[in-house]
DNA sequence: TTGCGTCGTAAATCATAGAC
DNA sequence: AGTCTATGATTTACGACGCA
């Protein structure tokens, strides 16, 4: 027991990179939503269960987002490329 | 240090979502020493008098209006951390 | 109309996981 | 193994809006 729960503390302490599928989903939704980049409180509970982390966590996530690409839009040029193409692609099917 | 403003309007990634406040104050990290006062204020009480609204201010030269936001913002803290706290409690 | 409350956020900064 | 940078989280500072 005091070994599950030292390592239950631990994950919660230790920064752990999202899944690559998460960041996908949620680069999904903040390219295709680029004009307005602020999910609602529903939505960010959606997101929060598609990609198993937290809402505060998407926030945080939208908020890093948000800042580093208005930052330095260049740098995510390429990455914005990526998914419109996706986006446009899935829309078509 | 210079804010470089994109001009990409032709690629229209429409970001009109620029906000960048010009008059906004420059975020200030607060001492250790700060911090641990405004804590243990905190662990006394949650919400401040006006009185002793002052005090915190003058001792750790911190002006009102930051001590008022640094316990709104340790309120909202607060909150968070007991949310997380709720909905994962089942050890 | 003053004034302090919450809520959501910007922007800077912190901490360190991971890439090299 | 050590240096960096990308990334998730936290810390200041407000604007918007609510209520007494």
């Amino acid at each position: 027991v005091m070994i599950l729960r030292s390592r239950f503390l631990d994950a919660r302490r230790k920064r752990r990179n999202f899944s690559k599928q998460a960041t996908e989903i949620l680069n999904e939704y903040f390219y295709s939503h680029l004009s307005n980049p602020y999910p609602s409180e529903e939505a960010k509970e959606e997101l929060a269960k598609k990609c198993s982390i937290t809402v505060s966590q998407v926030s945080n996530w939208f908020g890093n987002k948000r800042i580093r690409y208005k930052k330095n839009i260049g740098k995510f040029q390429e990455e914005a490329n990526l998914y419109a193409a996706k986006t446009a692609v899935t829309a078509a099917h | 240090e210079e804010k470089q403003q994109q001009q990409l309007d032709p690629n229209n990634p429409a970001a009109n979502w620029i906000h960048a406040r010009s008059t906004r104050k420059k975020r200030c990290p607060y001492t250790k020493y700060q911090t641990l006062e405004l804590e243990k204020e905190f662990l006394f009480n949650t919400y401040l008098t006006r009185d002793r609204r002052y005090e915190v201010a003058r001792i750790l030269n911190l002006t009102e209006r930051q001590v008022k936001i640094w316990f709104q913002n340790r309120r909202m803290k607060m909150k968070k951390m007991n949310r997380e706290r709720g909905s994962k409690d089942h050890l």
